[in-house]
DNA sequence: CTGTTAGCGCTTTCAC
DNA sequence: GTGAAAGCGCTAACAG
């Protein structure tokens, strides 16, 4: 016996009571078909000895485990902490507990995540692909026999039922933001830009772009502050040097701003930016950065709604894509005076 | 049957592997005792068949959960999200998974998720716990009947072991250092002052202020931007009004931050600054912003290695207090020329 | 090296 | 309104 079971039983509070197990039993579950004195009297046992039913046991029944898990890229990120924070308080609304477990993007640490879970056999899940089109992922997810919700990425090619960013819209919107202002030479950079968000955001960049007959201009080599002030400098004293920046991502938004400091760049006046995701001092930040707002908090109840919904199979048929709008937080950095 | 269970069992896989449970189980656990041959054939039988044991099953039988609870104020908070990635990655390194509760910093919630996390019979706990001195909080987890690690904040008058952060030297050596910056009349920005955290804070500004000789100058009063406005500009216009601000905590500093700005004072010039509690972007705003670093994941780290340490009996007498040095960050606000 | 068997704590027929 | 008993999936004696 290795962790020596101090909890009472259901078993205890039955003897100590004088009753059977199955009234215990009735008790905890909501104390119908007992009568008032032997409910009364079995819940004051249960008070005196503190105790508390094993969720294992009752799993073991075939009850669900009341714990869903959530498996994302990282909970230091603010992005996914929101996230979890949201779906944390829809799950304890079920009755149920969070499992988070973290993939650092890595396929391979994300089947190694969904293995140790599947053991605690969770109610649901809910994932961020690392990879929108893994194999391993659709096959695994196929097996694990409970319902599963993408968050923020699709998983490619199956019926795994998703809730994402509107990426593609929110970046055209930006991008014409930038336009509406009169830039013409709009340089977007991307990162690294393998993720799907990534690639939907830049499809967003050049629909704007295109069908406002202004050329594309990408830039996929900022990856840190260092690359992001060759990427610039490079750009700004090139032939046909970029008015303005749209940012794919936070990271980038921030390490161009920074070159721009750096390089004395008057925001917006010479280069205008504007960046895609929201980020707490985005406004504190001079000049305030505009940008491509995500309903974070939103993204991770819906998820977990859509989840929960799905458990109690109150869905009938769910949509398998979710598409929340973004929102245009016009600041400084566009050329919107901002009222500050 | 909610949900019908469509995982195959150990008894399925004796089964159809033409052996007995126990073999099974030796196979599962390490497959000592077991012949090479039969060990081959199970492994291929469970590989075929997809199964994964169930936790709930094992744990009824006496063994662990491999999951361990972590109880904290809010997800989405940047300083205890990392301390959650850092929890979790220890916990994974032993194997066991994290369940993340949050309470608001409320007692009442804080004691509404223990009775949650009992039932499903962690191993061991983390928590950040919500009131220091709560009565409520030393009763229980005097019964829970596994391991729990405070974080953050100890919890008075119990032998839990916590680790934490040195609250009073990090403050005193903040104040320290703008004292040698030859400020005289600093004032210190606490906020709500009922944490923990921030008492000990106050305590090493004052220590420090005393032994110079200089006057505490403490204010309370600042909760958001607006409070922050109109006390900072009340101190700044009085009689000896101070020049430099010790801020207590990440918010505070901010909203301090964002004043000086509005009321063009400059910084470090006129006023100094300085706050308790490092964030992202303390060093891209500008003036850069000299902090109290704390070690957050470092925090995170030990305390889950700590409780699996009690976990495994390794630790004879474990030390009831570890408490984490903090480092100064100097910048820009304080007087010190960054080298940006 | 391998199998039989007895529970772990709970829910659930099925009687009474 | 109440209880006896079976059994969920697994591990651990104990035999062989």
């Amino acid at each position: 016996m290795i962790t020596p079971n101090v909890h009472p039983t259901l078993g205890h509070v039955a003897r100590k009571a004088g009753v059977g197990t199955t009234t215990v039993s009735r008790v905890i579950n909501g104390g119908d078909h007992v009568s008032p004195e032997t409910l009364a009297h079995v819940r004051r046992v249960i008070e005196v000895l503190g105790y508390m039913p094993s969720q294992a046991a009752r799993t073991l029944k075939g009850q669900r485990t009341k714990t869903i898990g959530l498996v994302i890229p990282s909970i230091a990120d603010p992005f996914f902490s929101s996230l979890a924070e949201a779906a944390q308080a829809v799950a304890r609304a079920n009755d149920s507990l969070l499992i988070v477990t973290t993939t650092g993007n890595d396929a391979r640490a994300e089947i190694d995540n969904l293995n140790r879970l599947i053991r605690h056999r969770p109610d649901g899940l809910l994932i961020v692909p690392a990879n929108s089109r893994s194999q391993a992922l659709r096959e695994l997810v196929a097996l694990v026999g409970f319902p599963v919700v993408a968050i923020d990425r699709p998983v490619a090619g199956s019926s795994i039922v998703s809730v994402v960013v509107d990426n593609f819209e929110g970046a055209m919107t930006g991008t014409q933001h930038l336009i509406g202002h009169g830039y013409k030479r709009i340089v977007c950079l991307t990162g690294e830009s393998t993720l799907y968000t990534i690639r939907k955001r830049i499809g967003g960049y050049r629909k704007a772009m295109e069908s406002a007959g202004l050329p594309c201009i990408l830039d996929n080599s900022v990856n840190d502050y260092k690359s992001a002030e060759s990427a610039i400098e490079k750009l700004l004293s090139g032939p046909d040097a970029p008015d303005a920046i749209f940012s794919t991502k936070n990271s980038t938004t921030i390490f161009a701003f920074e070159v721009l400091q750096k390089l004395n760049v008057a925001v917006p006046q010479s280069v205008g930016l504007l960046g895609f995701d929201d980020f707490e001092l985005a406004s504190r930040l001079r000049p305030s950065i505009s940008v491509i707002q995500q309903p974070v908090e939103e993204i991770g109840r819906q998820a977990a709604e859509a989840l929960f919904r799905q458990l109690d199979e109150r869905e009938t048929n769910a949509p398998v894509q979710t598409r929340l709008k973004t929102l245009l937080i016009p600041r400084y950095s566009c050329g919107c005076a901002a009222p500050d």
